[in-house]
This record gives C-alpha cells, sequence and structure tokens, in this order.
DNA sequence: TTACAATATTTGCTAGAGCAACTATATAAG
DNA sequence: CTTATATAGTTGCTCTAGCAAATATTGTAA
C-alpha cells in the first residue's frame, strides 16, 4: 500500500517570489551603481570591483589568477576587465623574473586616484540604497542570511565575500 | 566655530559587504539555475522567465510591452528573447487586427510542455538552494527585506516582482 | 485631411563575457 | 637531457544585451 513515486521535494511560492526578487534587487541596485560610477569616473562595475580588489589587499600586488578568484566571473573575462584598465592607465602589469608565467597587476597613481573618487560614489550609493530605507540590524539580517546562502552553496571564501574596504574607515 | 564640510552620508563596511554578498549570491544562484535549465530544457534563465510569465497570467495573451515591463532588461532584450522562442517554437507572436501596432504573444503546446518541464527543474533547483541551507521563517525575512529594497528604491511592480507560480501549488 | 505627435516594436551597431583553444613557462618523469 | 604534464594567462569565436535610430501604426490638432 506504499506510495512508490518519487516526489522530488520541490520550491513553493514563497522561495520562487523570494529568488526572483533577489535577482531584480541585484540587477536594479547594480544598475544603479552603473550609472553613477559612470557619470562620475568612466568606470563599469566589474572595473570597480577589480580595482577595489587591487587596494584592499594592497600589501603586496595580486597576480591575475588571484584577482580571478575574488572576481564572480571567468578568467578570460578578467583579463579583459584588467586590458580596459591597463590601456587607461589605472593599473600596470608585470612579469618578475623569477616566475615568468605569472602577471602581477598593481594600481597606478591615477588608479588610487580614481578608485578613491569611485569608492566615495560607491558609499554613498550604498547608503542611498540600503541606510536610507533599511534599519542597521536589517542591513546586516540580510548580510547573514545572503552569507549562509553562498556558505552552504559552496561559494564562500572570505577574501572574494568579504574584502573589506577600499576606503579605510573613518576612524 | 562650526564645521562648514559638506559630508555626505557613505557607506559602512557592512553596508559594502552586504551589496557585495547579495551580487555574488545572485550570480551564483543564476548561474546553478542556468547550467540545470540549460542541460534539461535547453533554456536560459531570460528565455525561462518570460515563459512563467506567459503561463501565470495566462488569463489573455500578453503583449510585448507588458513582458518587458516585467523583466528586468530592455524592451529589445524582450524582442530577442522572444525571437529564440519563437524560432524554437515555444510561442507565437500575432498582430491583432484593431491595433496594428502590438504584438500578442501566447505559448504554444510544445512551449507549455518545455516550461511545464523547466518549471520542475527550476522549483527542484530553488529548494536545494534555499530550503535545505534557510529555515522557512530566514526566507520569509530574507523576502521582506528585499522587497522593501525595491520598494524604496522605486522598483516594485506586483507583477513584475510577485509573478505567482508558473505550476499551481500542489493542494 | 493633412501634418504632427505618440505608441509599440524591431533592427543596426557595438560592447561585454564566456568557452575552448592556444602560447609560454615551469616542473616532473623516464 | 629530453619529453611529458601542469600552471598562468591570453586570444578567437560566438552569443547576449543595450542604446539609439528606424519602422509602422494610431491618435490629435490646425
Amino acid at each position: 500500500m506504499s506510495d512508490v513515486t518519487v516526489k522530488v521535494r520541490a520550491a513553493n511560492r514563497v522561495q520562487v517570489t523570494t529568488w526572483i526578487n533577489l535577482h531584480q534587487t541585484a540587477r536594479v541596485i547594480q544598475a544603479k551603481i552603473e550609472e553613477r560610477l559612470r557619470a562620475t569616473t568612466d568606470l563599469s562595475w566589474p572595473e570597480f570591483e577589480l580595482l577595489m580588489r587591487l587596494q584592499v589587499r594592497s600589501a603586496h600586488p595580486l597576480q591575475m589568477s588571484e584577482i580571478a578568484a575574488q572576481l564572480v566571473g571567468s578568467p578570460s573575462g578578467t583579463t579583459r576587465i584588467a586590458d580596459r584598465l591597463e590601456k587607461d592607465g589605472l593599473i600596470v602589469r608585470e612579469t618578475p623574473r623569477e616566475n615568468r608565467r605569472i602577471v602581477r597587476v598593481q594600481l597606478t597613481d591615477r588608479g588610487r586616484a580614481v578608485l578613491a573618487e569611485a569608492d566615495e560614489t560607491f558609499r554613498v550609493i550604498l547608503q542611498e540604497t540600503f541606510g536610507d530605507h533599511l534599519a542597521e540590524g536589517e542591513v546586516s539580517e540580510l548580510r547573514q542570511s545572503l552569507r549562509k546562502l553562498l556558505e552552504k552553496n559552496g561559494a564562500w571564501q572570505e577574501a572574494r565575500c568579504d574584502p573589506g574596504l577600499a576606503t579605510p574607515e573613518a576612524s
């Protein structure tokens, strides 16, 4: 008398709308960031994100593969983002003598300056987007849930998901 | 003795990492969905999303502009998604006599069948992604926060953000 | 009723991103 | 010491998406 149908557990309405809202929220915020970054510093979000990674862990220059591991895109995508930034004189690529396979990437002075300006814009947008509408605790909770999702879905890496700040916090 | 510096309120560390996590979570989940949808039904996420909108509000066929308003992309993007779906025989476009400017879009039988299969895959992935890792209450909270962000940032529309389900809930 | 504006959709062009193939270098094995 | 294998990064090709311009149709005003 047992029911032998294999019934895979499937999402309900709340999960469906949560995903759709997650997706749309990310797109809407990204569009806002891109628009204002483009206007103030002529950077796209991926370009800005690459620069940010260089600044944040700037004790030593990063190599391409380290950067690629921190970004969402593919290695070839990272190459092309770096191409543009290099052409605009915001970063320099250098192949060290001791290992001529790898490429180390560093900010130029101009890159640092542009990044500083972009970071200011970026933070203002985030403040408008989150801070003006969600209580501080709510933002933290949101972050916790997202972090948990990343962890459980095998996509959490400290450097990638919690990179710190391009501009240090005011004391 | 007053400080006249105009200091725009800017985001702090939590807001920065929240945005980065939001962005990455959306990308990671979307990549997972795309991979499995592609494998089972040869649909991309945008294609699936368009089909879903047709099914959900299927009392009357939708016109292109209504669909475009529900999707995140641009009108021209919607045209091209529809092009592919039409070529694959999943939808049909029709221009009604009474207003020859507009185009009404409908699922074909094949479209309905493919959508049903895709929707099953989609729901299983969401269950794996959310349900297995977050408690039901947490998912609801997440959804609430995201909805609030969409509303406050002027991007909430009922049909767009809470479209219902392509396959009705089991009773 | 003819010209002008508004609406709805599509198309030309271009830029961005990914996969798979390729180049170059370093390491390991025979 | 030469050949195979692994590592690091880039490039060719192709697909997708967006903006702005074009097209087609309908509504409006002189």
